[in-house]
RNA sequence: GCGUAAGUGGCGGAGUGGUCAAUCGCAGCAGACUGUAAAUUUGCCGGCUUCGGCCUUCGAAGGUUCGAAUCCUUCCUUACGCACCA
């Protein structure tokens, strides 16, 4: 790819909106390198293909020569967002912060040269600030600026509380652009107005305003925005057999926007995928293509080509998968027992409507419904529903 | 501070003295159908059970009653209105 195309892939694919895209192109085009803002909520350290595609977006910037900039968000983190959010978020503690961050840095080394990232936590300047400061801030916004804005006038609307220390939160996430001088920001787009808050405080302090770049946000695996507390995320350290399978489970009208947003895929190859699917091609073998594509991404070829043929044969031949949960068994000790302190059920009744409902079998050359509720563990392989495997042993 | 309304299962939201473990929708689980698709459809969806029942739940704590998610009291939480100029 020349520069050129590297800059429109960076300033269009997948890009929900670009705030000044002709001056920032034309920024880019100069190849001074930029200092890059991206903010982190320390809230949940799991990053999804979801937020996996801003982070991506830092890479390809790294790749031209700029400087990507994380601010971690251990301050604003305690004060909680309201991006996005339906109901007030609960305040962090501080150790709670500390212990989500530990992993965050490790699952974005996926994806970028961490030895590159400038990292600041955001308690380095927030912390010093003053009313006074606090005040100052402050007048750059006016009370409608807040009330006007989406996901806070629906709560109003809906006689939600809302606090007034979720008002403070743009401003911090604006003071950071200043603190850091940012020339480029990077979120989703739910984080529209949070970054514009960037800009205004820059221009107050006598900065550039920093330049936007906003990225869509993908749908889940139940076809919901995909969100943590949604739980349908896709994680990047989730193994790849269950990325596969998760990806496998998605409905067909996604594959080209996860080609697209959540692979590396070029424009070419996937022209080509999209004419296969419209002449008729089975989606299922794209969408093995695209869990193959998404896996190498994070566990590299070997282990996706890998995961692809396990997944293959457990779910097309029925095969036994090789990796499993395996428990061991007391002698005589009852299977629901077993299976229960192992979390593999999460109650006896629960237990009771799966073997009612046919869902358990044991795995034994062929498949042998088990309708007992209350038979003995004996060693072998069970399966419970699709997908639920079990190894047991007698110890 | 005063007044009004409200707080129900993971979420939304019914229920206003017994027939309520609590309608319904979403999410989830399981069966059928499949491509582990999606959509559809059927069942389940607090816990324990000798399958007769039993136990714990409707913001919290007390109380009334044979009996309470439903009535009363206090408390906590939230929304809305009032407040000053009059």
């Amino acid at each position: 790819m020349t520069e050129k195309q590297k800059i429109d892939e960076l300033l269009e694919r997948g890009v929900a909106e670009v705030i000044h895209a002709d001056l920032l192109r034309s920024k880019l085009n100069t190849g001074k390198p930029l200092r890059v803002k991206f903010g982190i909520d320390p809230t949940s350290p799991h990053i999804h293909l979801g937020r996996a595609t801003a982070i991506w977006k830092l890479r390809e910037l790294q790749d031209l020569g700029h400087q990507v900039v994380f601010i971690v968000g251990d301050f604003t983190g305690v004060i909680g967002d309201t991006s996005d959010k339906e109901s007030e978020r609960p305040m962090l503690t501080r150790e709670a912060v500390e212990q989500n961050l530990a992993t965050y840095f490790e699952q974005a080394g996926k994806i970028l040269d961490m030895s590159k990232v400038e990292k600041h936590y955001n308690s380095e300047w927030l912390e010093k600030l003053g009313y006074r400061e606090i005040g100052e801030h402050a007048d750059a916004f006016s009370l409608s600026d807040f009330i006007s804005r989406e996901n806070i006038k629906r709560r109003l609307d809906a006689g939600k509380r809302v606090s007034l220390r979720e008002l403070l939160y743009p401003l911090m996430q604006g003071y950071d652009s200043v603190a850091v001088k940012a020339d480029i920001e990077i979120g989703g787009s739910d984080q529209k107005f949070n970054m514009l808050s960037g800009r205004k405080l820059q221009e107050r302090f006598g900065q550039a305003p920093q330049d936007i770049i906003m990225l869509d946000l993908i749908e889940g695996l139940d076809g919901r925005k995909m969100s943590s507390s949604f739980g349908n995320t896709i994680n990047v350290t989730d193994t790849a057999n269950d990325m596969f399978g998760k990806v496998m489970s998605l409905r067909d009208e996604l594959i080209m926007k996860y080609f697209m947003y959540a692979t590396r895929v070029s424009a070419e190859r996937m022209k080509e995928i999209e004419a296969g699917l419209n002449a008729g091609a089975n989606p299922r073998d794209a969408k093995l293509d695209l869990a193959e594509e998404i896996a190498t991404l994070y566990h590299g070829r070997d282990e996706a080509v890998r995961a692809r043929e396990a997944f293959i044969a457990t779910f097309q031949k029925k095969e036994i998968p090789d990796d499993m949960v395996e428990v061991s068994a007391e002698k005589d000790e009852s299977l629901v027992d077993v299976l229960l302190r192992n979390e593999v059920v999460t109650s006896k009744t629960d237990w009771r409507r799966l073997v009612e409902e046919g869902a358990v079998k044991k795995l034994d050359g062929g498949e042998e419904k088990i309708e007992d509720t209350k038979i003995l563990a004996t060693p072998g392989v069970y399966k419970i529903g699709k997908r639920r495997f079990v190894k047991l042993n007698i110890s």
